[in-house]
DNA sequence: CGTCAAGATGTATGCGCTTGCATCACTTGG
DNA sequence: CCAAGTGATGCAAGCGCATACATCTTGACG
């Protein structure tokens, strides 16, 4: 059914200009094959009725839809603003749009938005994390939309790649935090059955501290969703058990500035009474008071990285997955634990 | 150009089911119109052949596209991020995809964006402000793309819009600090001469300030772009003025906390030296210390409106612009201004 | 037992564009 | 002066799907 009745056509302008479609075509797409005089009439036609090719059209003949899509838990959430902003530039200089959805942190909607994303042409699929039914690795195949994981890297990886080794960014981070002395670590986490960077976090987390001798069974694990008030609520329930811990390490400086925010409200001196750490230096970590110590992300580089795998797997080639970077930042956040009986570090 | 060279077609289906084209188009559209054995076994074809319907073919078909776009400045600016999100989850309700594109606050890349939308089959666009050259104009009115303003609301707008005053938000915060006695006012800002709401809001203060018998023309305006960095080297621009100012209003929520920052930096205490205010409510308003006083914004809901009007206006009905509250939120950065000499409020 | 309505399915057209190939006009070298 | 080459343009065949309309089947009802 025709919708847009009565927008021009590329035989309008063919005819108002005089020339074959066929023409009219190859001025809009491939001006260098037309002579100048014909090309200079044709887009005065195009110019005087308004004309904007059909996109449906355009897609079938062609057979692409230059448009690629990204599915990310949220929008809403610095940790993945920044890299997707980066994305979207990048992918403008090759020519691409980009077409977003957001899963909610829930498989199914992912599931049910990787579909949508597919039927909607796009070309390629940006994906966060590697969890993911084997419904839909098959889907992707059976259609051959190549799909890049980002924000996550793995050694072992079986599917294209970019992004960080969260197991070693976590483990360097905990190493930091033990070598200051700290014995009663907690964690305030993102939920591991949903968020596999968080599960690996967790991971190298208890392998930095069994490496340094410590029970990884001594980890308190607070789970949570990744809201500022979230963490906050997390700190506090941290606080109310019995052995309360010295250090609070955050699965991101979302949870970190929450919980910091807390204890700040609960009169906790930070990091005097206790030490919290963050992961992925995003904005709000410069501006707590003090300033969060956290993981550096390479934010934008990711974003601009995946957009140029992303293109090259459209094209058809073979691309490596790539660990990028992470360092350590130390701000204010994390000392060494002062003995709660006699006050001396 | 096939590029999916060997991708199943309905006719492959139809083939594989013993039915028509026709037969398996209805089973995937309209199912209750087809029996129910033949429909059984239209299906196992379609799963056993994995087909998936083309796209270009199906928009060419039907006439629509199912996808709107959105052209926001920048998705790296939590201003944004969080309408975007509800706008896009709400969208989804509605069974739309979104494309998503940025401006980088610049006009050109705007306009660029906007066809580049259209040509991707947008059949409505989100924008952001009022400041369009006439040329986008009439190439939207061209193509009867419907094209909503959000983030801004003006009493007399000659397009739909939804959002709030920028005018009246930024007087009643204005009007607020003036109450509390600050007579020598400084604004951080987005330029605006690219950026509307920004112009609105200044326009706001002023008239704040006249109606409170200040004269208009002793507001200092820092002008900057939209980061951290940005806010906190405005202040220290501001601070090394001869008349300090007692209250620096900014633009955004970001534009105060990386004030407040530098505040920090400079050994500057806020509220006692000079009181900072935001706008926005952004998460990190709550997580400075002091807390930001601020202006609350309903960013989701604005979101979720967007959504509905534009599907309404896509459909071809009339919408009406709408305005949406905001409202002040006192926390911990605006106080009585100091008097210099003797340290008495 | 005939008639007709309703439901199920098939036939065939058109959506607007790209592009391989054909055609035509012109240039150039032998 | 002609043949071959070159560049510009036209012709027409799809691309894969939705759907109006035609056809066929079946059952109800008089």
């Amino acid at each position: 059914m025709r919708r847009l009745i009565g927008n021009p056509t590329l035989s309008d302008v063919a005819e108002v200009a005089g020339v074959s479609t066929a023409t009219v075509s190859r001025c809009l797409n491939a001006p260098e094959r037309v002579q100048e005089e014909t090309r200079k009439r044709v887009m005065e036609a195009v110019q005087a009725l308004g004309y904007s090719p059909n996109f449906g059209a355009r897609v079938l003949a062609e057979g692409r839809t230059h448009t690629v899509g990204a599915i990310i838990p949220t929008m809403d959430n610095a940790i993945f603003s920044r890299g997707l902003q980066a994305f979207q530039e990048e992918l403008r200089e090759s020519g691409l749009m980009l077409l977003i959805a957001s899963s909610s942190y829930r498989p199914e909607i992912e599931e049910e938005q990787i579909r949508a994303l597919v039927k909607r042409g796009a070309e390629g699929l940006l994906l966060i994390g590697f969890q993911r039914s084997d419904d839909v690795r098959a889907f992707l195949a059976a259609q051959q939309i190549p799909a890049l994981v980002a924000w996550a890297w793995q050694p072992d990886a079986a599917q294209p790649c970019v992004g960080f080794d969260n197991h070693a960014a976590m483990a360097a981070m905990a190493r930091e935090v033990i070598a200051r002395g700290h014995r009663q670590l907690a964690l305030i986490s993102a939920d591991p059955a949903v968020n596999d960077r968080a599960l690996v976090r967790i991971e190298g987390l208890r392998a930095a501290m069994a490496a340094a001798g410590l029970d990884p069974a001594t980890l308190v694990i607070e789970t949570t969703d990744a809201t500022l008030e979230s963490g906050g609520l997390a700190f506090r329930r941290l606080w109310e058990r019995p052995n309360r811990p010295t250090a609070v390490l955050c699965g991101t400086d979302v949870l970190a500035a929450g919980a910091l925010t807390a204890a700040r409200d609960l009169g906790v001196a930070v990091p005097d009474a206790v030490s919290i750490t963050g992961f992925a230096d995003l904005d709000i970590a410069r501006i707590t008071a003090p300033p969060l110590t956290t993981m550096h992300l390479p934010h934008r580089r990711m974003g601009r990285e995946a957009a140029r795998m992303l293109v090259r797997m459209i094209a058809g080639e073979r691309v490596e997955s790539r660990e990028l970077d992470c360092s350590l930042v130390l701000r204010g956040t994390l000392a060494a634990p002062r003995d709660r009986e006699t006050g001396q570090r």
